[in-house]
Parts: structure tokens; C-alpha cells; sequence
DNA sequence: TCTGTTTGTGCAAACGTTTGCGCATTATTT
DNA sequence: AAATAATGCGCAAACGTTTGCACAAACAGA
């Protein structure tokens, strides 16, 4: 009884078992058809489709309607725990719409081109892009091919694409005004790299609280990346540079644990010496020594809702917001506490 | 009714535009029946088509030859840490060899089978599973469709598909060994579900390891899942249900994590009271606290030597390996300490 | 009863490749 | 110089769908 394990059967062999001509089998196994054929019929069809284990081919209704049913998504660096909430996001919606995904890691930017270009070979019908550089010529190089695009986590601030992404200034906000009522004033800042959108976000979110808080402008490092060992560095020459800051809101978790390392290292004690704040939550950050203080963000939500929102333009009912905002969230922990009164 | 709007260039036109019949192009492009055609021909046509911006449509290409240049992965759950660096590896090699890779997350395993199915249909060339249960009945419905198909982290015991997988035996084997070092006796294990390979062959290695060491054999707790919650638990049995052990041998960092949890709940300090070790060396166990102790695995390499296979298999060349079994190693941190001597 | 309109199917042409076959050339052999 | 082999290219048939059009039969309005 189970379906015909050998060689693929078409809509031709249901056809022919089912005695009726081949395109009225495509006509009944089409949902949207499917209401001009008679019940008898239908239903024969359905029965003998499902008896010869009949999967339609989709390269064969790719070619014929330009439609594959599969969108790309271009990631970065999938090890990097921020993307799997929002692939899984991501999937999900995929899944639900009947759609696959290619995942792309896309190391090196000079890669995204040609990956790009294999793509749409391959005729996906959208793209989701988790990577571009603020100004990004890729963006305008989507646009031109036609390609339906979104952009999710980092946004496209000259709004060229539809986005999901947090509120980045919010996040900094929580951040500095958990770190203010703390009593501290001297706040500095490892910031995320200035060529991306988060990290400039972020940025002017710490400058704009600590200005409505005012406090002096903080101090302000760049890191190279969003990593560990870049947040070791930038804590370094911060360290290096100046008076102890009574508390450092780092762009990352990853770049607060780099932080730690050095503050470690150095003999400083969090939060007792040092506070230090993070952002993305990612797993662990609870674990670690002390339990980090950082903002959650609702990442799985972020990739859905941006496949969505791709969807709902690849299908043609494009009418939605074209970029969604979600709120982060304060998640107080260990390694933020009150300003030391000595 | 058009199928679409495209302004794509096709072969046709690459071919009038340079004044040869298509098929000509078609052959002036493929690398392996290039060499049929003259000189000024091919440099002609090659030009064209880079003047023209041509791509070959993979649509019409995977209809006729009925290979789409696609793999799908099946990952039970793309947030564990585990998966992302196996996805890089077989992303990569995927990229090397110009294909692109369909990851989905199958989340319960009921949803295997509609989503292999889906995948049938978008014409894969071939399939990378990690999931499966032990003597999973997935593995004979992909066999019996004639799937390409191998299998990572997870192996197939019964061998029915070739697989990529670290050696869990020798992984157990490397803990037992560094505690019994350490002058440990009464270890325990907390042992992964015995219903999935590696939960199985982890346990055996402990036991086989204890034995070798003449020890008497582990107290074993079984856990639900490979997850925090789960040693939560198993090591709330363990701790209820007899004399207290000297060391715990963990199947899993994030089940490691979890009898942190309870221990330090009951006030048992790790490493003086109790040594733990883990299994994966996921992202940042080196910073909780205390630093675990635990197994290394190569995902990456994992990943990369499962899609190898995959790939020498799908292009005909398979006669490496049947299953590559790749070397853990143990990493030393504070989570193990010799045994107190009162 | 006769038009005029549905309704349900069949027919066949695409979609853009790859590829076996055949036919001119040209190159190689005798 | 003739016969044979090799080369380079054109021709056309697939691959499995979707879909506009044609056309019967059934049904509706007179």
C-alpha cells in the first residue's frame, strides 16, 4: 500500500490511470482550479494521484511559471548565536507558506555578489538579507535586478528595502537608564563597528540617553567587530585611555565578554569596580561569571516577521509596513549594580 | 497568460547575438564539452554572454537533466549550538562545488516526512540528516526513494547510510579517564535519551571506561532531551536517589549546565564537592562559572566531511569511507579538581 | 424549439536547457 | 589522390508543468 517507491510518476501516469487528459490532472491538483472541474472527476484524480504516490516536479513548474517556491537568505556567520532564532523565524514562515529556503553564509562581503548571482540562477523568488553595510551597493544592485528583498537585524536606513529590525536606540536606552538610576555617571561605550547600521544605531542611543540624562557625552571605543576577541581590544584602549568609566555599555554580549576578559585580567572586579551591560541575550549570558546584564531581543519573531512580510510582496498583496519595529528588553542581572559610594 | 515579466537573457539570445545556433552556446558554456568547440567560437560566445549578463536558468537546466545542483539538511533544532557550526561545513563545501543547500528545521520528528516529501518535490539531489532516531524507519523511506543521503553527528548504527560522526566512545572514554586521573571513583553519568544513537553510545563508553579503569559501573540517570531543563532534572534524581557521587559525567554541555543549576541549589560547590564534565564545548562554557570541563568536537569538519560524502556520492566517485569517524578531544578547565582527601 | 451562455475537458504551445544525431568541413592516413 | 577519421556546428526532440484556446455537452433564457 505504500506509494511507488521507483521511478518519479508524472502527471501524465495519473493521468492516464485516471482516464482523463493530463492538463485536467494539473487542473484538479491545483487548488485555485480546482473548482472548475466536476466533482467525479476531482475526486478520481486526487485518489489515483494519491495511490501512485504523485509529487508534482517543481523544476518543471518553475520553468513553466517562474515561480520556485524558495527564497535566500544571506547570514554572515550562522555560528553566531543571534542567527538561528531568526533563521528559525525565518523557516518557520517558510514552512508555512510552502516554501524552502537556501541559507547562505556569507563570510566574506565580497562574497555576496556571486553568491547572489548563483541564486538567482537558481530563481529564487525572494531574498532576505541579514548582512549589508550601511550604504550598501548590494542593496541598490537587488533593487535593480528585480529581486524581492527584505532586510532583517540590520536595517536599510535609506528605507530602499522593507526591514525587521529592534529598536536599537531603545535598546541603548534600557541600558543607560538602568545604568543612570544605578547612580552612575561616568558610562562609556564599546561600540559596534561604524559601517553597519547597529552599530551607529546603538551609538546615538547611548549619546542621546546619557544627553537626556545629562551626563557628559560618553566615551566612546569602536570595535573592529561584533566579537569577543574585538570587545578584549576595545576594552583595552579604553582602559588605556583615560580615567576608569564607573560603567561600560558594550554594543554585544560578545563584546561584554571580551570586556570581561580584559576587566579579569586587569584585576577589576564586575560589577563591584565596573559595571557592564550587554545586548542580544544570547544563551549562556546567564551562566556566565557574573550573570550578564544585557537586552533580549525577540530575534525568532524578527526573522518571521520579515519572511512575511517577503511573502506577502512576492505574492502581490504588498501592502504592509515596510519596516517592522520590535522592542527590546531590559534583562537586569549580575554584573550591573549600584555605583560604588566610596 | 506570460509566465513572467523577466527581462532575463537566455541562451537564445546570447546565441543570435552572436550570430551561432543556441545549442552551440549550451556547449561553449559547459566546462566539460567546451573543449568541443573552436577557439574563436568560444571566446566569441563567452563574451557575449558576459556582455549580455547571461545565467544559465537552473529550472530548465534541472528539468532536463533532472539534477537541480540543491541538498537539503534536516536539523532538529537550528538554536542548538551544535548545529550552526555543522551547517557552516556543509555550507561550504556546498559552495565549493555549486550547490546550495535547503536547511530545515525539523522540529518534531512527525514533521520528517511531510518535509522530505516537500523536498522530493523541489527535485534535491541529495540529503544530510542529523536527526534520527535509532533504527529511525526515515532511514529506510529515504534508502528505498532512492535518495542520496548521509547522516551527521547521528550515525545510522545499523550502517544503512554512510554518516560523519565524532567518536562518543572514545569522547566518554577521555572524561572517565581525566577523573579517574583526578583520583575519582563513585562517577556518575548523565546520559543522553537512549533512544537516539549518541545517547547510547555515550553511555557505553563510560560504562566501558569505568570497567576498564576496574571501577564499579555508573549510576546512570537518563535524561528527556539534551537540554538544560532536562539535567535539571536528571541531576535531581541523581542527587535523591543515592550516596552522592564523586564526579559526574555529563552527555551534554547544556545538560552540564543544568546540574550546575541544581547543585548549586543544594549548596554543592563545583569542582571541590563534585566535578562535572560536558560534551561539545559549545560557545562560552569556557566563561560560566566554574569554566567546564569538556569534550571538543570538530563541527565544522563534521559537517564539511558529511557533504564531501554526499557530494562524491550524488556525482558518482563514492567509494571513500562509509562512515568517517572524527576525534574529540578533551579540554581542561575548573570544573574538575582532584578528589577531596578528607 | 432555438439561440446564448455556462461548464467541463481536451489540445498543444510554451518555459530554457541538454544532448543524440547528422552533415558538412577539415585533418589524417594510405 | 582517394579514402577515412576527426572536428565543429546545426537541428530538433526531449524534460514535466501550466495555461490560453477550442469545443463539445449541458443548461439557461426567449
Amino acid at each position: 500500500m505504500k506509494p511507488a517507491k521507483s521511478p518519479k510518476v508524472t502527471i501524465r501516469d495519473v493521468a492516464t490511470a485516471s482516464g482523463v487528459h493530463f492538463s485536467t490532472v494539473s487542473r484538479a491538483l491545483d487548488p485555485a482550479r480546482r473548482k472548475r472541474i466536476s466533482k467525479e472527476v476531482l475526486e478520481l484524480v486526487e485518489e489515483t494521484a494519491r495511490r501512485l504516490g504523485y509529487q508534482p516536479n517543481r523544476a518543471a513548474s518553475a520553468l513553466r511559471t517562474g515561480r520556485t517556491h524558495t527564497i535566500g537568505v544571506l547570514v554572515p556567520d550562522i555560528t553566531n548565536p543571534v542567527f538561528p532564532p531568526i533563521l528559525q523565524g525565518i523557516e518557520a514562515s517558510a514552512a508555512a507558506r510552502g516554501y524552502f529556503v537556501f541559507v547562505a553564509n556569507v563570510g566574506d562581503p565580497q562574497l555576496a555578489r556571486p553568491i547572489l548571482a548563483r541564486m538567482q540562477a537558481q530563481q529564487i523568488d525572494g531574498l532576505v538579507m541579514a548582512i549589508a553595510l550601511r550604504d550598501d551597493p548590494l542593496i541598490d544592485f537587488v533593487r535593480d535586478n528585480g529581486l524581492h528583498a527584505v532586510m532583517v537585524n540590520r536595517a536599510d536606513e535609506s528605507g530602499r528595502l522593507p526591514a525587521a529590525v529592534s529598536d536599537d536606540r531603545l535598546a541603548m536606552k534600557l541600558a543607560v537608564d538602568h545604568l543612570a538610576a544605578l547612580g552612575h555617571r561616568r558610562i562609556a561605550h564599546l561600540a559596534g563597528p561604524q559601517n553597519v547600521p547597529t552599530g551607529v544605531g546603538r551609538r546615538q542611543g547611548v549619546e542621546q540617553a546619557m544627553h537626556d540624562h545629562r551626563l557628559k557625552p560618553p566615551r566612546v571605543v569602536e570595535c573592529e567587530s561584533y566579537s569577543r576577541e574585538a570587545g578584549r581590544e576595545a576594552m583595552r584602549t579604553l582602559l588605556a585611555s583615560g580615567p576608569r568609566p564607573e560603567a561600560v555599555v558594550c554594543c554585544n554580549d560578545l563584546v561584554a565578554l571580551g570586556a570581561y576578559d580584559v576587566l579579569r585580567e586587569a584585576g577589576l572586579r564586575v560589577p563591584q569596580d565596573l559595571s557592564v551591560t550587554g545586548h542580544n541575550d544570547m544563551p549562556l549570558v546567564d551562566m556566565v561569571d557574573p550573570p550578564l546584564t544585557t537586552i533580549r531581543l525577540p530575534h525568532r519573531e524578527l526573522g518571521w516577521r520579515a519572511a512575511e512580510m517577503l511573502f506577502d510582496e512576492i505574492e502581490g498583496k504588498s501592502l504592509s509596513a515596510s519596516t517592522v519595529v520590535l522592542r527590546p528588553e531590559l534583562v537586569v542581572r549580575a554584573s550591573t549594580a549600584a555605583r560604588a559610594t566610596s
